[in-house]
DNA sequence: CCTTAGGGGTAGGGTTCT
DNA sequence: TAGAACCCTACCCCTAAG
């Protein structure tokens, strides 16, 4: 017994999703003091909207459960701390205001990514060309 | 992904207590410079050291992790549990000859003031049984 | 200019519950 | 076992104050 575990509503997916669109992701915070969200979002925190859109997105690609997809590069720890990459080629070109389209769903080939917050860039991983 | 998030690793968290033991808390880029600790800590910098000392204070109260505050606030639903209170005081009515080690607050005694932050001010005095 | 305090906030590994 | 919801931790940003 104990936390009852509350599920998202529809409701609640819709509003993180328009807020999302309206905000970006990564802009938790942000999404939950629009007071278009508020309203229904209230009871989240600026994590839980962080968390679920993890659990909508990961899934909705096909890129593994979570778990997988990148627990090969835990364990590290005397390594130097230098690194700080160099966001080169990170955006596709412009700033990383613009946001796309949030859906976590589809994303095979021409969406880039999401949101792309201003410091944790992005994975240099996908290399999208053209 | 340029930062892997380095974990603290039990030596550098050793290293890190026994700086401030030394130096007192507050004193981060004191506790850097040590050659005692630099050997450890040559990775972090002095506003590591102010955070992590900050997580492990924070903690030690079992005062959730900064969100929680709110959180406590809200969920105002079935909730009814959602305390487990970490550690606080946890090892009290066991061995008569344990406790002790090391939680950031608690400890007591030593030389200059081990820092206790404010917020997590509240007493939580370690009970040495014996 | 540099350091500290402390309040924000985010990402992502990890854990718990279902 | 998987997925969803939630927790913990590392780290960053920013500002006020020394």
């Amino acid at each position: 017994m104990g936390a009852p575990k509350q599920k998202w509503t529809p409701e609640e997916e819709a509003a993180l999703r328009s807020g999302i669109v309206k905000h970006g992701a990564g802009k938790w915070r942000t999404i939950l003091k629009d007071p278009e969200f508020s309203g229904v979002l209230y009871l989240r925190s600026n994590v839980d909207l962080k968390d679920k859109w993890r659990n909508m997105s990961v899934m909705a690609n096909g890129w593994g459960s979570r778990e997988k997809a990148r627990l090969a590069l835990k364990r590290m720890q005397p390594i130097s701390k230098q690194d700080e990459n160099p966001m080169a080629l990170s955006n596709i070109g412009q700033s990383d205001e613009e946001i796309v389209d949030a859906k976590p769903l589809a994303v095979s080939t021409g969406s880039p990514q999401i949101g792309v917050p201003k410091r944790s860039m992005i994975r240099l991983d996908i290399v999208l060309i053209s």
